[in-house]
DNA sequence: GACCCCGCTGTGAGATCGCTGAGAGCCTGT
DNA sequence: ACAGGCTCTCAGCGATCTCACAGCGGGGTC
């Protein structure tokens, strides 16, 4: 089994790496976030162990990304208990499991072990298409990994396009579904925000199907 | 089990709510085709009942927009025999059954109740002649696996004569169905639209039947 | 071969559809 | 009260689509 563990603090790395490779698994070490994000995204490893607090890229940062990426491979966190971040932070980033400092190598190991047991989950999807990436959990839209700010009626819409990509969706099934059921809205409001949304993510990203209505392509 | 009723005859409506509330359904009616599509769409029904004449909506049209939008719900139409309708129609535009007016209420009860043994099938809708795909969900044509656009009068005309392939379709009988019913239209534009395929979909996908119609090969 | 329909197609006028900028109304936070 | 953001309507325009018309050509019949 091979881990990735990135932390900064060279001698925790290293107790670390003792420890592990003594029951058994193959470890590697990355000291900053950046370079932990590289060796991850080869998805040689099993399991990485991330330090949140880290120079660089913080390992929320690193998290975040390989799931955006699609890439599920199983992360421990471990973090010191500063008040300022909590458990429940790590996980909405995508974490499997987390661990706050001080805790024992017990400890770590079982819960380890454990992750490494757990079938490869199910995980909350993105929704994605073309360079354009919307993460439901985080209500959170990226087209090229750069951060879009969307409206709550442009998010609506862009959700609704992207849960039915691939066929033609068309104005009044739109209206009915991202609009309030019962809202008296001109069906022009969809071609208003649909040029928003192009404006914002792409010219192209929604193909105009005239007559019909809209599709964006899977 | 939750039933949707779609009849505007409202008379007819409550006599089969009565039974089938007695029956141990749960009955909701719709009194015309919008409102109808509408609470299909919510998708708490196990089953629809739905009438092909209907103020707003015909049947025919409600079926195929839930169709095209991935809904499989179970569908059991209704009709007069008035001869310029017939069974074979709805089936077509997807339907799981038919049943011509009059009909005994313990008729109905047997084949609703096949209707919902039945495990609910994925749905194989593609249309195809030759090299020719249409695709209803996703309203997509392609040609050889290229994409074509249509207009839509291109598309109606097509999926028509896809429908009804094999057979000769008469230009009345066209423009009664791709056309809206009150059109006082030429027949000469079936004629134009016909054209208009053949380029883009090729010269011979559409025989023509001198002095009867046109017939797409299977 | 001559004739007559019927269907095909190029042309173009009018209708329709979708896109966009402008701005009004509303809500929220300061 | 005010500013700023969000939602949505409206009107104008440009592009596309629809369909009538008329001339042409090919098929069938005599």
């Amino acid at each position: 089994m091979r881990l990735l563990v990135v932390e900064d603090e060279t001698r925790f790395a290293h107790a670390l790496r003792r420890g592990l490779t003594a029951d058994g698994f193959t470890v590697e070490v990355a000291g900053d976030g950046t370079s932990g994000l590289e060796l991850a995204r080869d998805g040689e490893f099993d399991a990485v162990l991330l330090d949140v607090m880290l120079p660089g890229l913080s390992g929320y940062d690193l998290v975040r990304t390989l799931r955006a990426e699609q890439n599920w491979v199983p992360v421990m966190m471990l973090s010191a208990k500063d008040g300022e971040h909590d458990e429940a932070d790590g996980l909405d980033y995508g974490a499997d499991d987390y661990l706050t400092k001080p805790f024992s190598y017990v400890v770590l190991l079982a819960r380890l072990r454990a992750l490494l047991r757990r079938p490869p989950l199910a995980r909350p999807t993105v929704l994605r298409a073309g360079d354009v990436v919307l993460d439901p959990a985080e209500r959170r839209v990226t087209v090229a990994d750069e951060p879009v700010t969307l409206t709550p009626r442009e998010y609506g819409l862009l959700e609704y396009l992207l849960r039915h990509a691939g066929r033609v969706v068309t104005k009044t099934e739109v209206l009915d579904h991202v609009w309030d059921m019962a809202a008296d809205v001109n069906p022009n409001a969809v071609e208003v925000y649909v040029g928003y949304l192009r404006r914002k993510l792409g010219r192209d990203l929604v193909e105009t199907v005239r007559g019909a209505g809209y599709r964006l392509e899977r």
